[in-house]
DNA sequence: GTGTAATTGTACAATAATGCAAATACAGTA
DNA sequence: TACTGTATTTGCATTATTGTACAATTACAC
């Protein structure tokens, strides 16, 4: 199935561009308000050169869209949708699921 | 904030489960139904070894449990909200955006 | 034991993250 | 206009991480 499998690279695409932690925080903080990329180099604490990347990222991923002003370039939230990952997550992180995993309790090596 | 950015490495380390073509085919199917290794081997036309590494990345992650059935294991989604991943995407994918990106319109360089 | 299913060891190729230095964009001002 | 300063992006180089397959190993049923 191949053009089913480009769907998944296209969907992997976009959820790639959520999948590092910078950005998470970087997407996190636009959800408050927009803001320019040195606010956000302080936010993260990498280089500056390194945030214009991830914005890049998640620009292409169509996350985030920017806006000049001025001087200044400003990121702003553009599919506020990416933050209902969050709940999932957490939900994940607290260990809310329904089922357990009775592999990890008998019989499978390397289960955590 | 170190703390704070411990908490988004670890909701990165979760999406970063996601972050894979095949590994969101392998969730798409599971959402279906368990399956073997075998199975979703055949679905996703990787090496057998690959698939079972995709497994525990996602097993890791607390998406994927699995469970042993005689000579094989079966697995199964365990927090089928990931699923809502899908919604958010799919809305990107088609542009349903609320906002437009302007900078893209005017002064931007390498704008898509 | 033999056969089937799944995982792990290893190696390799491809991607991604990062910082430094240089370049570009724009505002203000001489 | 040309010069200066601030903000952002891009060109490189480097390191870290991820995806992959093949071969060997382990688990289990018969």
């Amino acid at each position: 199935m191949p053009a089913d499998k480009d769907r998944f690279e296209k969907r992997a695409e976009i959820i790639k561009a959520m999948a590092n932690a910078a950005r998470l925080m970087i997407v996190e903080e636009l959800s408050r308000n927009e803001k320019t990329v040195t606010a956000l180099t302080e936010l993260v604490n990498l280089d500056i050169s390194t945030v214009s990347r991830h914005l890049l990222i998640l620009r292409h991923a169509g996350i985030v869209a920017c806006e000049r002003n001025g001087n200044q370039i400003l990121y702003r939230l553009r599919t506020p949708c990416v933050l209902n990952f969050f709940d999932c997550v957490e939900k994940i992180l607290n260990g809310e699921s329904n089922t357990t995993d009775t592999c990890s309790d008998n019989s499978c090596r390397e289960c955590n």
